[in-house]
RNA sequence: GGAGACGUCGCAUAGUCUGGUCUAGUGCGCCACCCUGCUAAGGUGGUAACGGCGCAAGCCGUUCGCGGGUUCAAAUCCCGCCGUCUCCGCCA
């Protein structure tokens, strides 16, 4: 939710971020008349409770004739109470789901849609195949031969886009989310295994039941929903607190199952494991001062790429559109890695400042000489499952076996080779 | 799944039976000041959040797990829900 003094102090900011995203910024003078109409029938109601309460403490005291005058005004102030309570709490909802229906304020994303975005670098070079005289195999064939990847017994037992990882394809997960942990862990974070299915309130607190809500799987019978992200449950780990921030940022690294029902995305990427139900991912998420929160954004941009040179990936830096920005980010980067059979880039990260836009939503405060304010919220990625996908495509060897980049090795015992099971 | 107990301003607790000086008391902690020459103690005051009005000082409203209801009036009575704890059942 965005700051609703910012809406009435500066719409224009408002008007034009909406336009940026490409939404309507009519929105903003909807929510500035429900405003002024919440504030007044709350004026109206406020005062009118007040003669209530003055009245309710003289019968306290009264007795006979007097007592019985008093009753008779009091009964029908208490009508005029009710009404009118009935009335202000009608023009607040009126404001609030107004209000949800903002997204964040973008902060320096470059406008316009999906394809709008700003390469801000490219580190690494894509390897030369045609060079090396031998034709790359994707990832689900390098990952069958190696016995890693097991797409037709995912579906037997799940459906489509479920998949097994077998043997070495299990370890090599391990290995990149233990890696990212670790790192995250050097770094100061807490590392956290958080729950993976939630509440309605922290789903919508969070952002995702906006305009992307057909992604989430839901739990009728138990009224929960799955989480795509820890960034769910991490938000929500200090809901309704007022958090200390005097010592820095409060660093989450949160490990976790991540589900997504990729409704929306029907024939795209249906070969092997890049786009699926079911992943694993670390996560770092951050609550910080709000003036902190673009250092931070570029601070977790760097883990980010720490964690790709680990791997060895080349890779580009994007800055999001902000018609693509989720709607609780005020920008976001995404690095994409090479991805050579496709002669594409492949998504592995993304990491997005929230501003205070999630915290206010989720009433995460911090304590100031001034009284309490709303933090600000960061999350990026670390680590999927996803990243095997390029790590088997750019290692791969012209004999279907895969180099493990020296990142990784401590975590598969020292092995530096995968070799094709044959 | 069943039974019971509980949920109050950072923490601990009083208040709920018997609705109205509860403007929610007290202790601890914390902050400021005072006193005191001594590894301390004592004294005084302050100390929740959110919202509305106001240039401001301040005034007003809301919140006693959450949501309804009864009533002129609800922390207090009634109903539903959530959570915690204890016991039982069931299951790994």
């Amino acid at each position: 939710m965005i700051d609703l003094r910012l809406l009435r102090d500066n719409p224009d900011v408002v008007r034009a971020s909406q336009q940026a995203r490409g939404d309507d910024p009519a929105l903003v003078d909807a929510v500035l008349d429900a405003d002024t109409r919440r504030r007044t029938s709350l004026t109206e109601f406020e005062g009118l409770r007040a003669e209530q309460k003055a009245l309710g403490k003289q019968v306290a005291t009264a007795s006979g004739d007097q007592k019985a005058a008093l009753l008779a005004r009091t009964k029908q102030l208490a009508e005029a109470v009710k009404k009118h309570q009935a009335e202000a709490n009608a023009a607040e909802a009126e404001l609030d789901e107004l209000l949800y229906r903002i997204p964040n304020v973008v902060e320096g994303a470059p406008p316009g849609g999906e394809d709008d975005y700003v390469v801000l670098k490219e580190v690494g070079t894509p390897r030369d195949f045609a060079a090396e005289g031998f034709i790359p195999r994707d990832h689900l064939e390098l990952g069958e031969g190696l016995a890693a990847i097991d797409t037709a017994r995912g579906a037997k037992v799940s459906g489509s886009r479920f998949y097994f990882l077998t043997g070495i394809g299990a370890r090599l997960e391990l290995a990149i989310l233990n890696a990212a942990m670790d790192q995250a862990v050097a770094e100061g974070f807490t590392p956290m295994i958080t729950p993976t299915l939630v509440t309605p309130a922290t789903m919508r607190g969070t952002g995702f039941l906006g305009a992307h809500a057909d992604e989430i799987y839901r739990l009728e019978r138990d009224d929960l929903y799955l989480v795509g992200t820890s960034e769910v449950a991490l938000a929500g780990y200090h809901g309704d607190e007022i958090v200390d921030l005097s010592g820095g940022p409060r660093r989450y690294a949160g490990w976790s199952a991540c589900y997504r029902r990729e409704a929306g995305s029907h024939g795209k990427d249906v070969r092997g494991i890049i786009r699926v139900h079911q992943f694993h991912k670390v996560e770092m998420f951050s609550y910080c001062a709000v003036e902190d929160a673009a250092a931070e954004h570029e601070r977790m941009l760097a883990w980010e790429e720490a964690m790709l040179a680990k791997v060895e990936l080349p890779y580009r830096v994007i800055d999001t559109a902000a018609g693509d920005l989720g709607t609780s980010a005020a920008r976001k980067f995404d690095c994409e890695a090479w991805l050579p059979t496709q002669q594409r880039f492949l998504e592995l990260t993304s990491t997005s400042n929230c501003t205070t836009f999630q915290a206010r939503r989720m009433n995460v405060r911090e304590r100031t000489a001034d009284g309490t304010r709303t933090v600000a919220t960061l999350n990026g990625t670390l680590g999927t499952t996803r990243w095997i996908v390029a790590i088997l495509e750019n290692h791969q060897q012209a004999d279907g076996s895969v180099r493990v980049p020296e990142g990784l090795r401590p975590y598969l015992g020292g092995l530096e080779v995968l070799e094709p099971v044959r």
